[in-house]
DNA sequence: ACACCAAGCAGCAAT
DNA sequence: ATTGCTGTTTGGTGT
């Protein structure tokens, strides 16, 4: 255990990323309040000195500390604890380390950014470029627009002229996707001073209550899909697959 | 690499956790699309099959597959890959593992579940349970109600027996806070025939444009917190700090 | 399954 | 710093 501290106060001042797992007990105190009581599990410090903690189960980390974090090795008598603190944002965190089972540092090198592909954005930049997507005769004006009205993602004018609000969903839009709608177009026919203005729900599917919603609202619907590029990886058997 | 090979395969089948860390590129291909170039990044599999990918800096993963994934080394003349992929949810992973810098493999015990305190359901059963936090004469009839309309937090009438639904929030209050409450208010007063039906967001703060649309529409705000039990943590200076 | 919603949401962009 | 919003959101709960 002993050695086990020295190892990770020197990994912490050197800026590596340590791994370890232990048995361990976990109190946290910030934005919640959570105790965990003792088990196994996965520990990752990163240079930027975000704690992130993990359990044989999930995506999502059962603790963690933000970034900027202090993270301290104490001895108590016959205990060994870390603590985590972060006064800015005053979160704290307490684990009772029982048992260490592996411990690892090393430096790691990683200056690169994920590309990704087939966002919300993708969809609207795409639409933008194909509006005869949404409707015969629309004309876009404007893209991920951040107004005071709030955020909108497709806007422009339709064969008549009117003003058409797009919102596009890269999934199933729901109720949230209509209120949002309606929130842009309320604003804009009052800021406006209009009486008519569109909207339309840009998404692949549409569930049933919002479908009701939008038809109380007299909004319309338009299937479409983000775009991808549906580059083969291996494993994927054919590109028709998704 | 070989001998990591035979690590990371027995480890598979033993229903271990699996650590290590590489330099790599990842391609995933699912509900979008990613690439990431050349870097070092730490991997942990679970016994659930879930992968995690963590680059140096940030509390969430860069990439990652959910449970139940498949994940498989192959060779491909001198490279190195995993490939990781999820039939079901129809998304795909391959890294090209270029070097690997450790490994580690061990069963994790752990069958705890995290307690967790001063959530926004919390916050409903505490207002429930002390009504006039929120006004006097106000009587609750039903709290984390799921209806047609939505899932309501705080539901009851006030002392001139009018209808008020309240939206709780744990932190600060947003446009979609009031968007929601709206939909709530409306949807009942339609389906009851009723003219008047309150709308009270109860949270510690709101946000400018929240609190304007909250008057636009004639509903008000309410301070008020989620219940926290302030237990000690070590490294916490006063139970007062926050 | 779908639907809806909270989250210690995280992360990002614009104000 | 605050606001608003997307996310390969994740995770939970109820229908």
């Amino acid at each position: 255990m002993d050695k086990f501290i020295k190892q990770i106060n020197k990994a912490l001042t050197k800026g590596e990323t340590v791994v370890f797992s232990s048995n361990c007990e976990i109190k946290y105190s910030g934005r919640a309040e959570s105790f965990l009581p003792d088990g196994d599990r996965i520990f990752l410090i990163k240079p930027d000195k975000t704690l992130v903690i993990h359990q044989p189960e999930g995506s999502a980390p059962v603790n963690y500390m933000k970034a900027n974090s202090e993270h301290k090795i104490i001895r108590d008598g016959n205990e060994t604890y870390m603590t985590s603190t972060n006064k800015k944002l005053k979160e704290y965190m307490e684990i009772r380390i029982n048992k260490l089972h592996f411990f690892n540092s090393s430096p790691q090198n990683d200056g690169q950014k994920i590309q990704l592909e087939g966002t919300e954005k993708d969809m609207s930049e795409y639409l933008y470029a194909h509006p005869e997507l949404i409707e015969a005769g629309f004309k876009p004006l404007s893209r991920e627009e951040h107004t005071k009205y709030g955020f909108i993602d497709l806007f422009g004018y339709d064969k008549n002229k009117t003003l058409v609000v797009v919102e596009c969903k890269r999934y199933r839009a729901d109720l949230a996707a209509v209120t949002q709608l309606r929130r842009y177009v309320e604003k804009i026919k009052k800021s406006k001073g209009i009486k008519r203005v569109r909207g339309i729900i840009a998404a692949p599917e549409i569930s049933k209550n919002a479908l009701k919603m939008l038809n109380d609202w007299e909004f319309s619907f338009k299937k479409a899909q983000p775009p991808k590029r549906r580059k083969r990886v291996r494993g994927q058997k054919k590109l028709g697959e998704f």
